[in-house]
Parts: structure tokens; sequence; C-alpha cells
DNA sequence: TTAACAAAAACTGTTAACAATCATTGTTAA
DNA sequence: TTAACAATGATTGTTAACAGTTTTTGTTAA
């Protein structure tokens, strides 16, 4: 019998919406469009990606054992805020694992893939220049993914893609600056290595690189979970 | 009567049913009671925990999250079954992060952590000459969690956690000899080497013991998802 | 005015019924 | 006999209603 569709307009793709949410919601969160503590509400997103709450449910589970939200019992879901502790570990997690995953791209990059990265990198320098916050923000992850792909290791590839979300909430809370960012001339030093297959070089870099970033932390900022609304009418 | 391959834990009472069925399944793995392809019926296991099948849902997505379980869409979820490759890059990731573990356990380990790893050692070989298996699977973990306990980095530790159950599948379906593990000596040398903060030594040990665990591999065997009924009837 | 308390609203957690799909069994025709 | 098809049963997917909890709003009294 033929099946009629007649329901769920499903804009982006044909996903399960519980994909949908996981994706919406980490690619917010990888912009700082959605900040530490923010709540999700559950009705909310149901309508939002005309699904119902069942649904709704397993995806902030998901994205729970993810460590991009955090659920309180009866009280709901929130965009996690990672302790100073947290940060800490993530980042030693982080440089632990993009080391080899440098490693292996040394390896396998093939010419191509140098420039498809140049490329990133130039669009992640525009987007600066044009002062595109989120967009600046995405492309610096891309160029991070884009390497674990390379490297092809998709275990080490679903664990970066976990850290750099905590990374970006990390940042988002803790940055001197508000939300500085990778600076681009490290991400073309990197590619120089990789072209090079200079590996000693590149792990240097690595590691100055996440060390750049952590460095410009301060946890004595003290945690203001979000800005409250008596902050937002007085400025 | 038939065994129960799935229990409840009793200890943890209070616990909610999302998390019971998730350590009872996890635990389960982690002793091969519940080997790969085994499919996971969702009324079953609401009946087995006195649960809606809601909390069911939920904790096998998170167990997919994980790499555990495996979603087919209308079919069911089903114990994960690690292909190959995905066997290699969890060895791959497992030696980064046990590495970096073990340098931090180096720097931390205190004298009682030395006396509780050599009690844990002492009762897997109890267990292995007794010819109890899960108790030996369950404790040659242990050591390892150990370990990413006393480094004190819980990003690392739930990333080795999910990396220790994946591995355990791995070893179910492909080891030679069925489910030959972790020998005792080797553990042994690795607290000696900690205990003499050698951590050149010591690196050197963690990779032999996975080149160990990962050479035992067979990936010719054809993977055979589970005996067959008609297999079964001819034994 | 403020604090304490009560009522209402909003939200999360649970449940059961129903729909849709898949797997198995039974039946029919070549 | 075998393959195709239909019917049945089992299981997953969806939905809405309800219960329990938290948060907000409103009211009263010191």
């Amino acid at each position: 019998m033929m099946k009629m569709k007649i329901k769920k307009t499903q804009t982006d793709t044909d996903e399960v919406p519980e994909q949908m949410i996981i994706n919406s919601i980490t690619a917010a969160v990888s912009e700082q469009r959605l900040p530490a503590g923010t709540k999700l509400v559950e009705t909310t997103l149901s309508e939002l990606f005309n699904c119902n709450r069942a649904n709704v449910r397993r995806a902030l589970s998901t994205l729970a054992t993810m460590h991009v939200v955090q659920l309180q019992p009866n009280r709901g879901a929130f965009i996690s805020t990672p302790s100073p502790k947290e940060a800490s570990d993530v980042f030693e997690a982080r440089r632990t694992i993009e080391r080899i995953i440098a490693c292996n791209v040394v390896k396998n990059a093939c010419a191509q893939d140098i420039v498809d990265m140049r490329a990133t990198i130039a669009a992640e320098a525009k987007a600066r220049a044009q002062g595109d916050k989120p967009a600046e923000l995405r492309l610096s992850r891309k160029f991070h993914m884009d390497l674990a792909a390379i490297a092809d290791n998709q275990v080490l590839e679903n664990f970066l893609s976990e850290l750099t979300l905590r990374t970006t909430l990390i940042i988002g809370l803790y940055n001197k600056l508000g939300s500085s960012n990778c600076a681009e001339d490290e991400h073309s030093r990197i590619v120089q290595a990789i072209e090079a297959r200079d590996e000693e070089q590149l792990m240097l870099l690595i590691d100055q690189h996440l060390e750049h970033l952590e460095s410009s932390l301060d946890f004595e900022r003290s945690i203001e979970p979000l800005p409250t609304l008596a902050e937002q009418l007085n400025a």
C-alpha cells in the first residue's frame, strides 16, 4: 500500500527529530548562541521541532551524556556550566587527543587536504574581519574537526567533538576577553608543519595552541551563570 | 528456571530507573554476560526494572551514544558488534588515554593506592584460579578504571569507561581463545613501575599490555553475530 | 515595606492507549 | 516443492492525558 506523507515538514533533512534537536543544540552551543546555564524547556523544543516531548527528552538525555547539558531532577535541562576543574580536565584530554590526531594527520594528509585546510583558515579570517563571531567560532571548530576526520579514527573524532563543544562553553564562561578564539596564524602554522611533515614541530604547535587558549581563561571572574534581567536592563 | 543475564543492582535502590538500567547493562557487558548482537527488548527491560518504557528508551538512547548498543530504526536495540576498523580505533584511543592516565598516576599515587591495586590484582588472580570468568573480567576492568580514578581526570575516566566496555565486546567477538584477558603479571609489573615512579618503563608496559590484547585478536574468524539455533542444535 | 503564606501557573515525570512497522506463521498458486 | 502473498503476533514509535514538583504570582499580616 502506498504511504501518504501528510505531516512532519522536516525542513532540514529526513533525519529523525531526535537527531535534529541534537544537531541544532550542538550547533548553537558551538557558535555561542546558547550560553552556559540556559534552560531548555521541553515543550518549547517540542513545538520548535514539531515533535513530541518523548523525542525531546531522549535528545536531552543524549546531550547530557555528552556533557553538553546538565539534567536536574524535576527542574529540567540546562546548558552545562563547566567548573574550573572540569575545564582543566577537558584541556588535558584535548591536548592528548589532538596530539595523536595530529600525528595521524601527518601520515594521512594529502595535497587536497592541505588546500581544504587553508580554505577553512581563510574563511575563518574573513569571518573575523567581518566581526561574524558565530561563523568564526564555527570555522575554528571545523578546522580542528577536519583534522580529526583526516586522522581517520572515529573514536577520537567523537571524543574531540565533545571536547570542542565543552571548550566553547568554557571559553564563553571564563575567557577574559569575553569570547576570544584560536589565533588564525596558529592554525596556519599548524598546517605548515603538517605540509612539511614535521611531527616534532607540529606537537609543539598543538601544545602551544591549546596552552594559548587555556592561559587566556580567568577563573577568578566569579561565575555569573547568566546575565540577570536587572543587569540586562541596566546596560 | 533460566538464569537471567541482566540483574538489578541491589545496592543503589534510590537511583532513577534509567541509571539502574544503564548500570546493569554495562555491568553485564563488562562481564561478557551480554554478548555482541544481543537484542534488548524494551518491554522485557521495563518489566525487569519495574519501570515504564520511556525510561528504557532513554537508557538505550544513552547507551547508544556510549556506543555500547546500536539502535536500528523500527528494529530495536542491540548490543554493539564492533567492526575490525572500530576495534583498531578503540585500541589506538586506549593507548593514548591510558598513557596519559598512567603519567598522572605516577604523580598522584599514594602508598594506599599501591596497596589497593595489589589487592585488586590478587582478587583477579583468585577469580582466574577459580575459573570465575565474569569476576576476572570485572576485576581486570576495575584495575584500569582505578588507575583512571587516581589520575583524577573525570573526562579521561569517562572516555576510558566507554573504551574498556567496547574492548570487552571486541575481545568477546574476535579473541582467538574465546575470552582471554589481561595477563595478571602485566598488571603487577605496571604497579611496580608506578611504585618506582619509573615513567619511561611504565609507558612501555602500558603499550605492551594493550599491544598484547590487540595482537590476540583474529578478525579472520568470520563475524558470527550470534550462535544460530542450527549451530546450537548441531553441537 | 517586608516576610510569610497561599494560590496559580508552568514545567517535569509517568502512564497507558493507540498507530506503525517488522518478523513470523499460514495459505495459496504456479 | 517452492515462491509469492496474506494473516497474525510481536515490537517499536507516537501521542495525549494525568500526576507530582517547582516556580511564579498574589495576598495577608506584622
